[in-house]
Order: C-alpha cells, then sequence, then structure tokens
DNA sequence: AATTCTATCAACCGCCTCGGT
DNA sequence: TACCGAGGCGGTTGATAGAAT
C-alpha cells in the first residue's frame, strides 16, 4: 500500500498510532511537514495531521450524534452553508469530517424520503401567478417614496433599491449564537422570508464570519 | 450459508490562503 | 511582486461492517 513517492497510503496501524502520537506528545502539534520524519513513520505530512484530528486527538468524542447536535448543525448549516470547521468548532468533541459525513447522509436519508413523498402527492391544482401592482410606499424600501414601478435588474441596482441596513439586537456581538439560534428557531419559511429575516443570510453570514475571524485572532 | 445491498466513516486529493523570502 | 512551502479546508472515494435477500 504505497505511492508513487513509496509514502504509505490507506488505513493506519495500531503502530503507526502508537508513533504518532507519542511523537505529538513529544513534539506538540503543529510542524507537520517533521512529524513523518520525527515519529518515524511513512507517511505524508497531510495524512499525519489529518489522522490526529479526525482519530487521534484525545478530546475526540465518537458514536451518535445527540439530538441536540443534530439541531445545532442543521442551524448552523443553514446559516453557514458547508462550512464544515466552523460548525464542528461549535460543537465541543466532534470533528468537521465527523460533521460532514454526518450531514451527507442525513442529506442523503432526508432526499429520500422528499422523493418518496413527492411520488405519493396527489396532483393538484396549480395556482398560476397574477398581475398586480405594487404600492409605492413598499416595507422592504424602509418607507422610501420610489416614484414608479420598474422590473429591469438595471433599475433595480439603483441606490432607492438598496435593502434597508440590518437591525440586529444590542446583545448581537456578546452572544451571537443564542440570537442565531432564537431567530433560527422561529423560523419557518424556508428561506423565503415570509417568516423572518432569511433573505437577509448574506449578510448575516458575513458578520458572522468577521466574528469568527474577530475570535480567531484576538483584535 | 452465501451473496448482494446499503450505510458509515476513514482517508485521499486538489485547491486555496497565508506567511516568509 | 512573484514564488514557494506549509497549513487547512471541502469534496469525493473506497473499505468494511451489518442488514437484507
Amino acid at each position: 500500500m504505497e505511492g508513487s513517492l513509496g509514502v504509505r497510503k490507506g488505513a493506519w496501524s495500531k503502530e503507526e498510532d502508537d508513533l504518532l502520537r507519542a511523537c505529538i506528545q513529544r513534539y506538540g502539534e503543529g510542524s507537520w511537514n517533521l512529524i513523518p520524519q520525527r515519529a518515524g513513520l511513512n507517511r505524508c505530512r497531510k495524512s499525519c495531521r489529518l489522522r490526529w484530528l479526525n482519530y487521534l486527538k484525545p478530546a475526540i468524542r465518537r458514536g451518535n450524534f445527540a439530538e441536540d447536535e443534530v439541531d445545532i448543525i442543521i442551524r448552523l448549516h443553514k446559516l453557514l452553508g458547508n462550512r464544515w470547521t466552523l460548525i464542528a468548532g461549535r460543537i465541543p468533541g466532534r470533528t468537521a469530517n465527523d460533521v460532514k459525513n454526518f450531514w451527507n447522509t442525513y442529506m442523503r436519508r432526508k432526499s429520500e424520503e422528499k422523493e418518496k413523498r413527492k411520488e405519493a402527492m396527489i396532483p393538484h391544482e396549480v395556482l398560476k401567478p397574477q398581475p398586480r401592482t405594487l404600492s409605492k410606499i413598499s416595507l422592504r424600501l424602509g418607507g422610501k417614496q420610489t416614484g414608479e414601478y420598474h422590473n429591469s435588474a438595471e433599475q433595480c441596482s439603483t441606490e432607492a433599491y438598496a435593502a434597508p441596513p440590518l437591525q440586529f439586537p444590542e446583545n448581537w456581538s456578546d452572544n451571537w449564537l443564542e440570537s442565531l439560534l432564537e431567530e433560527l428557531g422561529s423560523c419557518t419559511c424556508e428561506g423565503n422570508g415570509s417568516c423572518c429575516s432569511c433573505t437577509q443570510e448574506e449578510t448575516l453570514r458575513l458578520d458572522l464570519w468577521d466574528e469568527e475571524l474577530i475570535n480567531a485572532t484576538g483584535t
């Protein structure tokens, strides 16, 4: 089981695990390019790093995901998308790989259920969209007078059509996760914005990302 | 008991970012 | 500014255990 450069690939043996563990206990994490040499392993740096982070690290929790963990994953995925490391970072003892694997099987199960429901559905009357006149003062425009109704992309990109600034609670930056879960918990619109601020998700994402960076850099 | 199917998860691969030179 | 190497991430694959036939 060796690669083109004579580097071993595939499943790790217990001996290899022991060597890697001992090496990291002695030298610490990091300097992954030196780890194979120091540990006496015929593995590439990436393989060593992955094995440690996903399997050997003492804090790792194994076994099925608890109900509340699943709940957090679903909510955070709704907000962050496939940012597995960020999501895993909010669930103690779980790795990005675990979360990713869980999500893939979870999603497969969900889509299969959806397919089944679709097949079992009775055909029903389709409601066609009706032409309608929009009010000159819309909530989305913050009550600003906008003049005539426009429908071209060019016209819609003008300043008059910019969305109003997001209103965050005063304590937003202090406990963003609690605020987030609270908001997501009351959401029933599946992202169409009919009941909440799902349509503001992109801006929300950027703010959350900033928060992560601030936490990471300590600035 | 043998074979096939399915779900799970460890591991690999390619790409991106960042810091050093 | 360009290049290079290390670290890190997400997507995908492959091995394998367990269930179903």
